[in-house]
DNA sequence: TCATTAACACGGG
DNA sequence: CCCGTGTTAATGA
């Protein structure tokens, strides 16, 4: 576990503090689709990305939600920091996008490590900063974008999250993710696949 | 004008 | 048959 820990934060983190990741963390590899948090649910480990990515969705108890960001390797979950220490329950759902690998800490050591290690706290804070910025320009795209541009984003960010043109989701999930309903995002990719920006397929789409 | 909701038909697995 | 898709009609913001 060592060897893919450095790979991913050798960079970011003194020795000292790679050790301790490798000796405290857990490892964890989670299938495509799996639910790593539930929205009104407690916290108790931070994760760190290896490699993969995860969907980081607002969601309420009535199934209403909306993306947020995408986490990437050597990202973490900044909500889970908030979180942690408030010993609140969770505003936010995740979700693996690909199959994914990552390292667990349990919310104890994270705040000892802040202390500890300066590289970590800046780790955090710089976390906190890239999520709060991404969170901004969510906003914005609500605020500001119609949903046909919205749409176009949402697919640019997907195939380059997947490192693949083609998106493995249905009308339905794109929907969700864009808190719209399904009649629209169909309405818009058929445009789309009129315009010659995209394939259409069942399950799966190809962006041109 | 554009989104939402409900309803329906089509077709592939 | 079930699910994803394409479309339409009614209603509302």
């Amino acid at each position: 576990m060592i060897e893919e820990i450095k790979s991913n934060y050798g960079n970011l983190f003194e020795e000292e503090l790679l050790q301790e990741i490798n000796r405290i963390g857990t490892f964890k590899e989670v299938p495509e689709g799996f639910e790593l948090i539930k929205p009104g649910s407690y916290i108790k480990f931070m994760p760190l990305i290896i490699s993969g990515a995860i969907k980081v969705l607002r969601g309420d108890t009535e199934g209403d939600e909306l993306l947020l960001y995408f986490l990437e390797r050597g990202d973490t979950c900044a909500m889970t920091l908030s979180c942690c220490l408030g010993h609140h329950t969770s505003e936010i759902k995740a979700i693996a996008e690909t199959d994914t690998k990552l390292v667990m800490i349990p919310v104890e050591k994270m705040e000892e490590w802040t202390t500890k290690y300066k590289s970590w706290r800046n780790f955090v804070f710089d976390s906190y900063h890239k999520r709060l910025i991404e969170t901004i320009e969510t906003i914005d795209s609500i605020a500001f974008l119609k949903m046909d541009t919205r749409l176009l984003k949402y697919l640019k960010e997907k195939t380059k999250i997947n490192q693949s043109k083609t998106i493995n989701t249905t009308h339905q999930q794109i929907a969700y993710d864009l808190h719209t309903s399904r009649v629209v995002i169909s309405r818009l990719l058929k445009k789309l696949e009129k315009d010659g920006i995209v394939k259409l397929n069942r399950n799966n789409l190809e962006v041109l």
